[in-house]
DNA sequence: TTGATTGTTACCGG
DNA sequence: TCCGGTAACAATCA
């Protein structure tokens, strides 16, 4: 389910409604039940994100990493919780709310010094306020693969799934074959905007909304889901009605316009 | 029942 | 070392 702008919102909402308290966490199916009981009933100080990556800091060196994977599912519920549904990893119930994790890629308890080595691996968070453009730049610039490859690859970087990827490169018209290193300054200063821009609407709005701006960059509201996008999914060009391509790229599906997206 | 999926990682070969 | 391709894993739904 989720690019990086589901997980940041998540990672604001758990630290709204559950930072501060002493949570009660419990694994109902097991698989998560040692490491439950060594946080249960001990105070949450912070949670924070980082591209698709959620981290739980109960102290100093007791950190819960959650990455959802494509599957992960976190249910919120009022208290008292309901009977868990499917298998259910991890449950968390603060004060007033608590939630159901299912699914989850990664559900772990880590050291600071996993918690830090893993962020080593990751690349540039768009939505991050300790983000660096230039750090991106120069990994393009070092890089032949193409860029619809680069924008997927978390250790550049981190955040942008699949929609993303096909949404800014269409809208900025290019094609997704082009070797990174080719990119000028211009298209990269763009691409980069545009990433952080659409990023944190779909933060604010909890979804991904790419298409309907109008000329000041007003979100449009009451659109259907297939109206939120340009190309994804799509048969045809928004733009120009010519049919829009698919192929494997990076392991994913890869969307682009034959007519608006050229290499050179 | 089958296939697809808003993801990641390991491994292999060029 | 870089890079692309492939498979494995996770859970749900049309």
């Amino acid at each position: 389910m989720p690019e990086g702008h589901t997980i940041h919102r998540i990672a604001r909402d758990h630290q709204k409604w559950f930072a501060g308290q002493n949570l009660i966490v419990t694994s109902p199916q097991g698989r998560f039940s040692d490491e439950a009981a060594v946080v249960s009933g001990k105070k949450l100080r912070e949670v924070t994100a980082h591209g698709k990556h959620l981290f739980y800091h109960w102290n100093k060196n007791l950190i819960g990493h959650i990455h959802l994977g494509l599957y992960g599912k976190f249910r919120v519920h009022k208290n008292p919780p309901p009977e868990p549904r499917g298998a259910v990893r991890v449950r968390m119930i603060g004060l007033t709310k608590g939630f159901d994790l299912n699914g989850p890629n990664c559900c772990e308890l880590v050291t600071k010094a996993a918690h830090d080595k893993l962020r080593l691996r990751l690349g540039e968070d768009p939505l991050r306020e300790d983000v660096s453009r230039e750090t991106v730049w120069q990994k393009m610039q070092r890089s032949r693969s193409a860029i619809g490859s680069l924008l997927l690859n978390q250790s550049v970087i981190a955040g942008i799934g699949n929609v993303y990827r096909a949404e800014i490169l269409f809208l900025l018209g290019i094609h997704p074959q082009l070797p990174a290193n080719e990119l000028t300054r211009g298209q990269f200063d763009q691409l980069w905007d545009l990433t952080v821009q659409l990023l944190q609407v779909g933060v604010k709005h909890n979804r991904i909304i790419t298409a309907g701006f109008d000329g000041a960059g007003k979100v449009p509201k009451g659109l259907r889901a297939a109206e939120r996008l340009n190309i994804y999914k799509r048969s045809e060009c928004p733009r120009c009605n010519a049919p829009i391509k698919t192929w494997s790229l990076a392991n994913r599906k890869m969307y682009a316009c034959s007519v608006c997206q050229t290499l050179d």
